[in-house]
DNA sequence: ATGGCGGCTCGCAGCCGA
């Protein structure tokens, strides 16, 4: 079974980058943020002939959130229980028994924002939740975009990043308690190459240059981890003409 | 690095992303 996340930026620009994608890897699940579209504007006829089953819950310029699948989805939640939060960011699913949740955290902009402070709640609200699944859920995972650096191998310059936004003590911290709900960053399960990234700047040829950082993670139970064959970024979109900022993450789950 | 890019909006400039 293979699940992937993936940053699109707009889906309605990379709509043909996905169904390329979709139909070269065939992946089980993929979690989409970042849709940028309206649930009445969802391209849904073209996601649907390319096989899939798909949730969503979006909005107009900022954040929108998606799952797609080849097998039925269900029990389908959308944003977090309990939290209230106008900004589509969250949807979860559940795929032939494994509890599936998309996530698209704040970016937090700068750390003396208002979006910081929202960030930062957010994630709190996040891990109650997901504290909250694994009781009924043993077969858990969480994709999306972070927007954290969880360590200083993660980002391409730490020194240029001090402790700014995606890598601040308090960003990490939170991710680090996510980590310790029994949850592990697939990414890491594995040899890695050095310096790999799941997002570069489109500003001063960052990709070219390879000036990235690695925000999109997928976090995975410890009952799904054991099962866990690999984890790669795919970097190929990233070289298209227009392409996402991000790249997509896949992991291979033995089933 | 803080800008440069790119996507968005009842746009024609400014906000936001990361």
């Amino acid at each position: 079974m293979k699940l992937a996340a993936w940053n699109v930026n707009s889906l309605k620009v990379r709509l043909p980058h996905l169904l390329d994608w979709l139909h070269l890897h065939r992946p089980d699940v993929v979690c989409l943020q970042e849709t940028k579209t309206e649930d009445a504007n969802f391209p849904l006829a073209q996601i649907t002939d390319a096989g899939y089953k798909v949730v969503y819950s979006g909005q107009k310029t900022y954040n929108g959130v998606a799952i797609l699948s080849l097998q039925d989805l269900e029990d389908v939640v959308v944003g977090i229980p309990d939290f209230e939060d106008p900004q589509r960011r969250v949807i979860a699913a559940t795929v032939q028994g494994v509890r599936t949740i998309c996530v698209y955290v704040p970016n937090g902009q700068a750390l003396d924002s208002d979006k910081y402070s929202y960030k930062l709640a957010w994630l709190q609200a996040l891990r109650a939740y997901v504290s909250n699944e694994l009781l009924t859920h043993p077969k858990l995972a969480i994709l999306g975009d972070y927007n954290i650096a969880p360590a200083d191998e993660d980002v391409h310059d730490p020194k240029g990043w001090g402790d700014g936004i995606l890598v601040s003590p308090a960003e990490r911290d939170a991710f680090l308690q996510l980590l310790q709900l029994g949850l592990v960053d697939s990414f890491r399960l594995f040899e890695q190459p050095e310096n790999s990234y799941t997002w570069w700047d489109y500003r001063m040829a960052a990709f070219r240059r390879n000036m990235g950082a690695r925000i999109d993670h997928i976090l995975l139970s410890d009952g799904l981890a054991k099962l866990c064959e690999s984890c790669e970024v795919d970097v190929v979109p990233r070289k298209l003409e227009r392409p996402s900022d991000h790249a997509p993450i896949i992991v291979t789950i033995r089933v």
